[in-house]
DNA sequence: ATGAAAGCGCTAACAA
DNA sequence: TTGTTAGCGCTTTCAT
């Protein structure tokens, strides 16, 4: 058995307070502490952080709901987190709810039950109806990457109709006209900015969006292939194409690798995400990166203050990141 | 505040014994299994399972240590094994060390102290001596991908030597007889029995080993296209290259593409892992494919199994896991 | 089948 | 500064 505080009371002649003042921080008379410190070196004593959860009804770990933990934009999200909110001392349990509403009710009721001290999600059900439940517990919340309608609380986003137009721009100082989109599920808070991004676009340069050059895909790899293709049979007058997540995109590549197509000179591209295979590519990519890692370390400053005795009762913040736009030559010139 | 059982057991006029009965299956009469009910619909009633935690000295929880959770070949194991583990109730507390030996030794603290049931670990010191430490705890401990010597505990592993020899062996039949190596670190074990599975396929077909064809990198995407470049530089008549994991095989195709190189003209390529990113590269690249969502099925299941009252005593398991090679466009063939 | 009571390891209020 | 004590919410004897 693992030794606990009395052990260490017993050993040193101390009461229970002064070792629980002692390992809080608190003052304790200098004989005593070496006297506590030697115990604890001889018990391997270490502090059972489950009791001390249940007396302080805080269980010092936090949960985080995400749509598919093998998707990087979500994976750097949580490395960037989950190291923050450890060197607070804080746990992170992860739940991968593969963009499904059921097993997101699922994962969110199991960290309930798991007693976390707050939650950060990347949501998939727009209708937050579990987060609503959720909130009525009074723990901190915040959202990730998308909004909900009618949920107060804090989020961290990325500007993403600034980041679609920046890249829709881009390709229109290029010289094209006949762009095409792939966007994510129509539903998303994210995919609609996306695409309200791309709109913007046209009406800054006074070209009309034709609904025929705008698919929407799952943000996998196979419908980023499959949507780049049916985009190409539709529209032949097509020159260049925007995809907005990295999945898809590195769907788009197999896409057009698979009818032998080249880019920049069949068609252009500008992807989403992942830098590091956007230069894999060849030629490389052109691509909108996001600042992944910060967006998790934001969460998790949040969190750490609202978890904090000061922070408590502010107004939800709501963070907007930038997104940069990165140039490869995956973009043909062909203004003349 | 949360409803408890005394809450419950107060509503329905029994006694604890009987809620605490009825929540973990045991027989209560019909009657009063509906009054229970009842309430818990009421209250909204959950099990504190940090109470449970603390009375039943199990948490319920397994810790994770991964050398980088920003690594598909980890984030995919950790998608196979945190789903089967939460379907039996038991949470994940994943923790990043970035192959960085100390931090690893302060995860397993962290671990350790928030009294996880077990760990699972992919170990990034060579020497285990945290994991020596953590054995005595008498907790279930399996290692992932990689064994350490003098631990003796359930290991799921792939059978790293027959994918090396199985990729080389491909290559010599294809002609190839200078073909170089992009190895992971010289003390890790699984880079260790790729590189043995190297030698070996050139000691089948009597082709000497030439040492300056052997690069050693460090897993990540910078030292694959780094390593390319030396080989190529260094090896003239060097026709192919075999690459061990798959952030080096994203590096060496960034490698050659900053080199103006193509394969399979230039130069053959075999990579690892990652079979997406092997269709999205153009032609598409031949790999070494591990089966990682098995790898984390295979390790929940041990993990399971060791945890329930019945699977404690057996011996050690070690699990060896096949690959695949998977052929694509990116070698050449030069016999003749 | 059910109830009473002890105790898991800790913190915090109170006393000394 | 330190000791004593009560309980956090649960499970588990031991009675009944």
């Amino acid at each position: 058995m693992a030794a606990t505080m009395k052990d260490i009371a017993r050993v040193t002649g101390l009461g229970l307070a002064t070792i629980s003042s002692y390992l809080n921080g608190g003052n304790v008379r200098e004989q005593n502490r070496v006297k506590i410190e030697q115990a604890i070196e001889d018990l391997h004593y270490e502090v059972n952080e489950v009791a001390r959860g249940l007396r302080t009804q805080a269980t010092r770990t936090v949960g985080v709901v995400i749509p598919e933990l093998n998707n990087v934009f979500c994976s750097q999200i949580i490395t960037g987190m989950e190291d923050a909110l450890r060197s607070e001392g804080y746990a992170t349990i992860v739940c991968d709810c593969r963009s499904d509403t059921g097993l997101e009710k699922e994962a969110i009721d199991f960290l309930v039950r798991k007693r976390v001290d707050g939650l950060v999600i990347v949501p998939t059900d727009i209708q937050g109806r579990n987060l609503r439940e959720f909130l009525k517990s009074e723990k901190p919340l915040i959202l990730i990457d998308r909004r909900i309608q009618g949920i107060h609380c804090d989020s961290v986003l990325v500007d993403n109709r600034s980041a679609a137009s920046e890249a829709v721009l881009h390709l229109i100082k290029k010289g094209h006209r006949n762009i095409g989109i792939i966007g994510g599920p129509r539903d998303v808070f994210t995919s609609q900015e996306r695409l309200d991004g791309y709109a913007a676009a046209h009406r800054m340069a006074g070209i009309p969006v034709q609904e025929s050059l705008i698919m929407h895909g799952d943000y996998t790899i196979r419908s980023g292939a499959r949507g780049i293709q049916k985009l190409i049979s539709r529209n032949p007058h097509m020159t260049a194409v925007f995809v907005t997540n990295y999945e898809m995109t590195m769907g788009a590549v197999i896409g057009l690798n698979e009818l032998s197509l080249k880019f920049p000179q069949d068609i252009s591209i500008v992807g989403f995400d992942n830098l590091e295979f956007a230069r894999a590519c060849s030629p490389s990519l052109t691509i909108v990166s996001q600042p992944t890692v910060e967006i998790g370390e934001k969460a998790a400053e949040i969190m750490l203050c609202r978890l904090s005795s000061s922070g408590q009762d502010e107004e939800p913040k709501i963070i907007r990141l930038g997104t940069k736009l990165i140039e490869g030559r995956s973009v043909a010139d062909i203004s003349d």
